[in-house]
RNA sequence: GGAGGGUUGGCAGAGUGGACGAAUGCACCGCACUUGAAAUGCGGCAUGCUGGAAACAGCAUCGGAGGUUCGAAUCCUCCACCCUCCGCCA
């Protein structure tokens, strides 16, 4: 949700950012009017309440019956007129960065750095099929790791078993994962190498729950498209689509000194998507299932650093990816091609040598206030910071979240780069500990 | 699933129909005293919304939503959460 203010006070700029992110500027428009009206409305009201207070003083029985019977007539158009202005407001998005380039969809998001280089399949210890790398489906399914069929009967379309080196791969990603980011010194270098001096402070490993009320959901922004998402009616329950919606409200109603930030936490959960909107896209392998394994960071920091943290967090994300040897580049996303309550958008993407390009297997979202502000989660200032400005009853906090690694997506991609001539998979040096071999046949 | 108890400001905790946006204590901030600190004394200290350049004024908020009443933190209904006991369960 943006700032009220700022719709009332800016609403052109707000117009033309939000036409570039493909949403309706007359939104804003809308808003306009019938926060208006919402204005008009409550002054009353609160002059028939004051009189209210006066007649009760008194206790004078019937010119306070008639007047209450206003009242109510009065609260019960305003709030079914708030009603309509606040599902206005929560349909207009976050606004971009200014970095952000502007465009119609992914084909304007534009590469801001490619690291790696990917393997030259056609030399000598190339892969069995003549010099073409296979794609990690033809590989999971000959060594026996991926299974759909027996899926497809037992769940449906878009589910897989995974079995043996496959879960094995998987498993290490997770160990790998949670020690690298709980580890202090590693994080702390690539805190130094954001920013000189940027706080280095380790992540908290969470669990957190995997299904959430819908008005929580709502407030991460994240309950719609409803069709994208699992709802249990008997319990009125969503299942998470990322551990990001239920890390988000972990702070849900608190003002958090200055102090204690950032606040940075790390999960492993399944994550489930309808996949509503992708029908025939991906119908092979497992790079789009309804559930998949995903460790996802999420961190709470003052506006000022909350760009920084997003750097940090994609610094983060590559040093697991050069660490493990894959290739992989840096996108940033266009205004078309963000989420609605993204303000900066940045995705990892890795090299699929069995497709022969690169495929989606990061984000890194700065959300900016938009999702703290609903959540109501805000930032009680040292004093020795205080500046003067708008900082007077609290600032909301700034919140990021991203990907760790999505397990099916980087397991793939460790088939497809890791293979060899004879359709084996060769187990990265870093995962080698906690996978216990070195190769997976 | 059944029975009972609870939810009040940053924290603890009083308040069972009007004088309560809310006692008191702790924490916090300012000032005084002090060489400094502690202790002590005095003062301040919730949030949001509306109007206003501001001073300020008005309104709302005592877990949430409704209701009763001229008037609700206080009475009634429903919901959520927490605690205790019983049942069931990995």
């Amino acid at each position: 949700m943006l700032d009220i203010k700022l719709l009332r006070e800016e609403s052109e700029r707000v117009k033309k950012a939000i036409a570039a992110k493909n949403a309706d500027p007359k939104l804003v428009d809308e808003f306009g009017k019938l926060d208006a009206e919402w204005r008009a409305l409550t002054a009353e009201l609160d002059g028939l309440r004051a009189e209210q207070k006066k007649i009760s003083k008194e206790r004078n029985k019937e010119q306070g019956t008639r007047n209450k019977e206003e009242i109510k007539k009065l609260e019960g158009e305003l709030r079914a007129l708030e009603e309509k202005r606040d599902a206005v407001w929560q349909k207009i998005p976050n606004l971009p960065s200014e970095d952000t380039p502007v465009g119609k969809d992914e084909t304007t998001n534009k590469v801001i750095r490619v690291v790696g280089e990917p393997r030259d399949f056609s030399a000598k210890g190339g892969s069995a099929s003549g010099g073409k790398p296979k794609n990690h489906f033809e590989l999971g399914e000959a060594l026996g790791l991926i299974d759909i069929e027996t899926a497809a009967k037992v769940s449906g379309a878009r589910f897989a078993y995974l079995k043996g080196g496959a879960v094995e791969l998987g498993l290490a990603l997770v160990h790998y994962a949670f020690a690298i980011l709980t580890n202090p010194n590693v994080v702390r270098s690539s805190a130094e190498g954001t920013v000189p001096g940027y706080n280095g402070k380790p992540f908290v490993p969470v669990a957190p729950p995997l299904m959430m009320r819908a008005e929580v959901m709502q407030k991460m922004a994240r309950l719609e498209p409803k069709e994208e998402r699992y709802h249990i009616p008997s319990d009125d329950l969503y299942l998470i689509g990322s551990a990001e919606h239920t890390l988000g409200p972990l702070h849900m109603d608190e003002t958090i000194p200055e102090k204690d930030l950032p606040l940075r936490y790390v999960a492993f959960t399944p994550s489930f998507r309808r996949e509503a909107g992708s029908y025939g896209k991906d119908t092979r392998g497992i790079l789009r299932l309804h559930q998949f394994d995903k460790i996802e960071m999420e961190s709470f920091t003052t506006p000022e650093q909350g760009e920084t943290e997003q750097n940090f967090f994609v610094a983060m994300q590559e040093y697991l990816m050069w660490s493990l040897e894959l290739p992989y580049r840096v996108v940033i996303c266009s205004t078309g091609d963000q989420g609605d309550p993204d303000a900066r958008h940045l995705d990892l993407e890795t090299w699929f040598p069995g497709e022969s390009k690169y495929r989606e297997t990061h984000s890194a979202d700065y959300m900016t206030d938009y999702q703290a502000r609903r959540l109501n989660t805000k930032v009680k200032r040292s004093k020795t910071s205080a500046k003067g400005g708008s900082a007077s009853g609290g600032e909301f906090i700034h919140m990021n979240d991203a990907t760790v690694f999505a397990i099916g997506r980087t397991v793939a991609a460790i088939f497809e780069n890791y293979q060899t001539k004879e359709g084996k998979i060769e187990v990265p040096r870093v995962l080698q500990r906690y996978v216990g071999k070195k190769v997976i046949e």
